[in-house]
DNA sequence: GTCTATACACCGATAGAC
DNA sequence: GTCTATCGGTGTATAGAC
């Protein structure tokens, strides 16, 4: 604590960054990437405008920050898995967490494969190279899962990994908290079920 | 054909509104409500912009009305199913058609719960009494499947229906595409197969 | 009804005082 | 760096001539 020096304002420069994408972060998951104003985030932060751009030189920047933020998070959970997990098991274990993180607010809606913002990420080299890790990642898992038996090899890899990614922003999840009929947790493990065990079950 | 008489205006003004449909149903496909512009409607089309609100008095009426065209159609298709067929087929059949239509870039994407849309479509009657109509049908065909056993006990009707709904959206189909290495038929099949008999598949 | 032209509001980004 | 004020551009919707 008494050997390292940070600046004062340094402290509050970071603190008022993580507050921003704080504030963006729950902004993308209520509205989404387009209808996101500057003018909202400014408000939910409490400084003006002109301030934004102090920190993030415009609004796909700043998009890009939250999402490297969310893919940082996500790679951080997978690496910490226990490695003596089945794969299958560390599967469902990171869609059961990325549904959580969504449950509270912590998952942008991503505008689909088109739009101003995945063009704006696919030029971004840190966002990328975080993206490339996370996939590799996942592949590994859904390789070992395949040769366990517990993931159908009639299911090409990519089939596994993009439903996954699409699982933790898939409207279901509003419509079933709009209804009110299940609890948040009882609507993160019907979805892991359903995705992995399918909607006739295991019976057959 | 000799008896009936339909003004050649109005026979003219039907196929523009068809048209009008049309182009606003690839475009809703293509880049969404709210990304979307009555420019974009009336370059596709061929008309001027204020042509459009002689059709239409807003946007949001324009995408409701393209909405209840693909309702119209979904009840259709569900109706037209052979009644013989066990429910759980009737069930992957639509949803294998409805993805087709998303292929062909017949599904709209929606914006979720929130925005503009969802409120104006919630105040639209026409629209509400044939999702509910559908809606009732869906239950249906899942009741009958789970006392059949085709479909799991444990997993709520209402888990069901909404993936259902929300699969023929799934950004996964875009995914997939872009990817580039399956074709439009084995999408649909690997969908469908995820959908029903999960990632794990049948083994088990 | 279809066109051109325009009113009105909103948004992203910037300028300039402090 | 933070604020206020504003620019430039775009989008929905309307007005008015034909």
């Amino acid at each position: 604590m008494l050997g390292i020096k940070i600046p004062f304002k340094q402290q509050q420069f970071e603190a008022r960054e993580e507050a921003i994408l704080d504030a963006v972060n729950r902004l993308l998951s209520e509205k989404g990437f387009d209808l996101m104003t500057m003018d909202d985030v400014a408000d939910a932060v409490g400084v003006a405008k002109g301030s934004l751009y102090k920190h993030f030189s415009s609004k796909e920047k700043l998009a890009a920050a939250v999402m490297i933020r969310l893919l940082s998070q996500t790679l951080e959970t997978l690496q910490q898995m226990p490695a003596d997990w089945p794969a299958v098991r560390q599967l469902e274990e990171i869609l059961r967490w990325s549904l959580h993180q969504r449950m509270r607010g912590g998952v942008p809606l991503l505008p689909s494969t088109r739009g101003a913002l995945q063009r704006a990420l696919m030029m971004n080299l840190e966002y990328l190279a975080l993206a490339f890790k996370v996939n590799t990642k996942f592949h590994a898992l859904v390789e070992r899962a395949k040769s366990d038996g517990d993931v159908a090899r009639d299911v090409p890899d990519e089939v596994v990994v993009y439903t996954l990614y699409a699982r933790s922003c898939d409207p279901t999840v509003d419509y079933l908290r709009r209804d009110g009929k299940l609890s948040d947790d009882q609507i993160v493990e019907a979805m892991v079920a359903a995705t992995f065990h399918g909607l006739a079950g295991l019976k057959k």
